[in-house]
DNA sequence: GTGAAAGCGCTAACAG
DNA sequence: CTGTTAGCGCTTTCAC
C-alpha cells in the first residue's frame, strides 16, 4: 500500500492541491469549510506530507544541524538535550555532527554542512580557525554558537572569565592561599575557549589576591574524571608542597580530585578543598560545591534565538551572556591552617 | 551567488546531467573521459548536490533516524556515538530523536518518524508497547534495535541475564552471602528490559547457590549516581544487617554505591565488594571491577547490519547477541568473614 | 556509454 | 478564498 499523496487528499476533499497544502500547512487564507474537509480527508488517509518534495519546493526544511566536538561528556549531551527539547516542541528535526575530538572535523566541515539540507545549525563550544569557520558560514545558513565565543557568529555563552575568578575567590575567601587549578586543553593544543578563560580568570583572582602561583600548580587535564583524578593525585601525593584548594574546570574533573585527595589520606574539606563547574548531577554525592553554568539552557536558548531570527529576521542574534550561580556544598570549606605558608 | 546547479556542471563538463548523475553517483557506466572532466567540472564550480531534490527523485535519503530515550547518560551517548561514527564513515546523515524518559515519547512516535525522510532506524534500549511498536514500523523502514530486545524488530544486545549471572557469581566466587543488587526501572513501571534481566540473572545465581535474598537487598534506582548513592547509603548504613557487596546494574550506580560505602566508613572491598556493568571510563578512578558491555561497538555495529540490509538485504537481519567481558579491578574482593552469616 | 524526457510530491506566485 | 500552473534539482528509464 503506498503512502497517499497530496494529490489524494485534494481529489477526496473535493478540492485543488494548493488548498489542501494551505489548509495543512496553516499558510494563506483557507475557509473553516474547506480546510475541516482537507483535514478529514488527509486523516482518512493518513496523509504525511514528503519533507523532501516539501523541502525542495519551499527551500525549508524544519531541519536544524548540530555541531559538536564530544557526545559523550556531560557538558556536551546536556546542551545537545536542550537543544533536541526547544527544536521537538518547535516541529524542527535535528541532524547531528559529531566531530569525535578531530576524528571527523574535516569531514563534518567539508562533507555534510554543505548538501543544503540545514535550515540552520548550532555549532557547540567549536574551536574553528578562520577557514574552517569559513566553511561552516559558506552553507549560507545561520549559525549560532554555544560556549566558545566563535568569531563572527553570534554566540550564547557565559562568562569563563568571571567564572574562574568568583571560583577562585570563592577559596580564597575561606582562606586559601596555596590553590591549584585543574583545566583543560584540547589534543591539538588549542584552547578549548571557555578553559582558558577560565584559567585566565583564576590567575587574575589569585594575583588581585596577592597570591603567587605555582606552575606546578596549573594543570591541564583532559577534562575526564579519571585524567584529573590522575593529575590531582600527583599533585596531592606531596605532603609539603600540596595547595589546600583546588577549581576544577568542570565538576567531573574536580570529582577526580576529590577521589585523589581521599587516595592519598587527605579529607575533603578538611585538608583539600574542590570546586568545580557545571553542576553536573553526580556532583550531589560527593558533596561538590560548584558552579551552575545551565548547560540544559544554554542549548534551549540558542535554538530560541535561531528560531527567532528564523522567523522575524530583525538583524543578526548577538552575543548572549548567560549567569552562572554558585551551588554551595560541603567540598569546600576553610583552610586547616591559615597561616600555613 | 547561487549554489551551482547539476545542470551547471553539465554545461561545463559539456555532458547531459545524465552524465552528470551516473558520474558523480558512481552508478550506471561512465566512460573514465566524461567522469573525469565532469569530476573538474564540478570541483571547479564547487557543487554539492542537493539532498532534497536527490532523495525526493530517488526515494533514498542517506539518513538514517537514532531514538533514544535519553541523551546525558553514558551508555546512551556511548552508543550515539557509536553510531554517529559509523554513519559518518558511511556517509550517511544522522537524525536524532530523543525521548527525554517519556516527555516526547508520543511525539516522536507519532509526528516525526513518518514524515518519510529516513531510510532507517536504530532504536537504543528502548521499551515500546506493542502499539508503538506498530507506529515505528509503519514508517514503513526497517528498524534495527540496540539494547533491549525490542519485540518484531531485530536487535543487537548483550545477554543481560548472564551478565547478572556471572557477576553475581563472581561475588559468590569470592565467599560473599549476602550480595545486594541495585538495578533500575523506569518512571512508568516499565522495566528497562536490561534491567530486569540483569536482576533475574542475579536471582538465579543467588537461587543456584543457595543464598537468600533479603527483599531489602534487591534495590531499584534510577540508574543514576547520585540516586545510587542515596540508596546505597540507607542499604548500608545499618551495621548489622548490611550486604558483604552489592552487584550494581550500571557503574555509575556502582559508583554511587562506593561513595555511599566510604561515607559510612566501610573500606572497598575490605568491607563492602562492589561489581558495576559498563566499563564507563570513571570507573578507573574508582578501580571498579565492571563487565564491559562494549557500548560504542553495539552503535556501530548497529549501523553495520543496517547498512548490509540497506545495500543487499539477504533476509532480514536477525537478534544477535554480542559478548561482554570482566575487568576485574580493585572494588571486589574476598569476603571479610566468610563465617558471617 | 550517453542523451532526452518524464517524473519524484509539494509550494508559491498569479489569476480569478 | 481557491484553482492553475510552473517549477524546486535531481534520478532514472528508455532509446540511440
Amino acid at each position: 500500500m503506498k503512502q497517499p499523496r497530496l494529490q489524494d487528499v485534494a481529489v477526496r476533499a473535493g478540492v485543488s492541491t494548493a488548498t489542501v497544502s494551505r489548509a495543512l500547512s496553516g499558510k494563506g487564507h483557507v475557509s473553516p469549510r474547506a480546510r475541516a474537509r482537507v483535514r478529514q480527508a488527509a486523516q482518512e488517509l493518513g496523509f504525511v506530507v514528503s519533507y523532501h518534495a516539501s523541502s525542495l519546493a519551499s527551500g525549508r526544511s524544519r531541519n536544524i544541524g548540530v555541531v559538536l566536538p564530544y557526545v559523550d561528556r556531560w557538558y556536551f549531551s546536556t546542551v545537545l538535550e536542550g537543544v533536541a527539547g526547544a527544536l521537538m516542541e518547535a516541529g524542527y528535526d535535528l541532524t547531528l555532527y559529531n566531530f569525535e575530538g578531530d576524528r571527523y572535523r574535516e569531514t563534518v566541515l567539508t562533507d555534510f554542512l554543505l548538501r543544503k539540507r540545514l535550515d540552520a545549525a548550532v555549532a557547540v563550544s567549536l574551536h574553528l580557525d578562520p577557514e574552517e569557520t569559513a566553511q561552516l558560514l559558506s552553507a549560507g545558513i545561520p549559525v549560532v554558537g554555544v560556549g566558545g565565543p566563535l568569531v563572527g557568529v553570534p554566540t550564547i555563552s557565559i562568562d569563563d572569565f568571571d567564572v574562574g575568578r568568583r571560583a577562585t575567590e570563592h577559596l580564597i575567601g575561606l582562606g586559601h592561599r596555596r590553590i591549584a587549578h585543574l583545566g583543560g586543553a584540547d589534543e591539538r593544543e588549542r584552547y578549548f575557549p571557555m578553559s582558558s578563560d577560565r584559567r585566565t580568570g583564576y590567575e587574575r583572582a589569585m594575583a588581585d589576591a596577592g597570591r603567587a602561583i605555582d606552575p606546578a600548580w596549573s594543570l591541564i587535564a583532559d577534562y575526564s574524571l579519571t585524567d584529573a583524578y590522575q593529575r590531582a593525585k600527583n599533585l596531592l601525593a606531596d605532603p609539603v608542597d600540596r595547595p589546600t584548594a583546588i577549581f576544577a574546570a568542570s565538576d567531573e574533573m574536580a570529582a577526580g580530585a576529590i577521589l585523589a585527595a581521599r587516595d592519598v589520606g587527605l579529607t575533603v574539606p578538611g585538608d583539600v578543598s574542590v570546586i568545580g563547574v557545571d553542576a553536573h548531577p553526580m556532583g550531589e554525592a560527593f558533596g561538590l560545591t560548584t558552579i551552575d553554568q545551565h548547560a540544559r539552557r544554554q542549548g534551549t536558548h540558542a535554538v530560541e534565538r535561531l528560531l527567532e531570527h528564523l522567523a522575524g529576521g530583525h538583524g543578526e542574534p548577538s552575543n548572549e551572556v548567560l549567569p552562572a550561580h554558585f551551588v554551595v556544598r560541603s567540598s569546600t570549606g576553610p583552610v586547616a591552617d591559615p597561616s600555613a605558608h
